[in-house]
DNA sequence: GCAATATGCTTGCAGATGCAAGGATATTGC
DNA sequence: GCAATATCCTTGCATCTGCAAGCATATTGC
């Protein structure tokens, strides 16, 4: 396997799946919510007006809608999320973080700092964590979606 | 998002969705299996023997022992793989890769290198796809599980 | 040796997800 | 203006996955 987009590929995908494991666990234990619901949050945080259309918001999640809707629905009854429509186009139903979902999330960000902290626990330096995060950038350039 | 960790730790959970999103349609199009099919049959290329009892590769793939139970058997059912057992130890059941899953696998890499060459295809030089390889194999140090 | 425990695998059930279809609303072409 | 098309959202169905329970086999403690 000497061909280094190959090999990235496959460790990015590995790397993921080792994090996502890390994380699982406690997220759901502790906050209640799933490693995914997190993501959710953390797409409409970072929107304008904390606040998105539920196609866009499939594709910056690169899920289908129909997950979307489905995803929404618990989080609308725990009251994480609302909806909100828009005026111009009837069409149109945003999902919107509601107070509670910005004190969940902080809570939630902890947690995720401290799996990630963890992670990168042993034999990083902060240089070579930024060259990291440099390189990642540079991978997820031009993608819509990107939350860091 | 000052934490470095933190953002990695995002960055590469995004990667590799957009990594995954880009595989996932050729991959069941034109190989008729999925993603997480090809990673299979790439824990047990790795493997001594081409094979693993259903437990370790469970490990080595981060999901639950039922669903290796339920991915094997359709790739039983055509040909890519076969069963095994344990001269020694009767409850242990083997996952083994048949010849025709290696014709597959490499039918099935070259779209992966592909895919990762479009990836990583522009303004990415030898030097740092070396040195992204170097950061994602200390990411991956100590993992069992490592394909690349 | 045998009972108690541990391990490997499979199966029933519940939750998550994508696709295709359908209903509602917007936009376009004429 | 109106028909044709496009877009947004939801729902039915099929698939994938995990958890817990169950069965078979191994190992351990005595």
């Amino acid at each position: 396997m000497t061909d280094l987009p190959t090999t990235n590929a496959l460790r990015i995908l590995q790397s993921a799946d080792e994090i996502r494991a890390r994380l699982a666990g406690e997220f759901s234990s502790v906050h209640g919510i799933s490693v995914n619901e997190f993501l959710m949050l953390l797409h409409l945080e970072k929107a304008p007006k904390h606040r998105l259309a539920r196609v866009e918001l499939a594709k910056r999640m690169h899920v289908s809608a129909s997950t979307i809707t489905r995803m929404a629905a618990p989080l609308e009854k725990i009251g994480l999320l609302a909806r909100d429509a828009d005026e111009r186009d009837a069409r149109l139903s945003f999902v919107v973080l509601t107070d509670a979902a910005h004190t969940k999330l902080s809570e939630a960000k902890a947690t995720f700092a401290k799996q990630a902290g963890y992670v990168f626990q042993d034999r990083w330096g902060e240089d070579e964590l930024g060259q990291l995060s440099g390189f990642l950038e540079r991978l997820l350039a031009g993608t819509l979606s990107r939350l860091a």
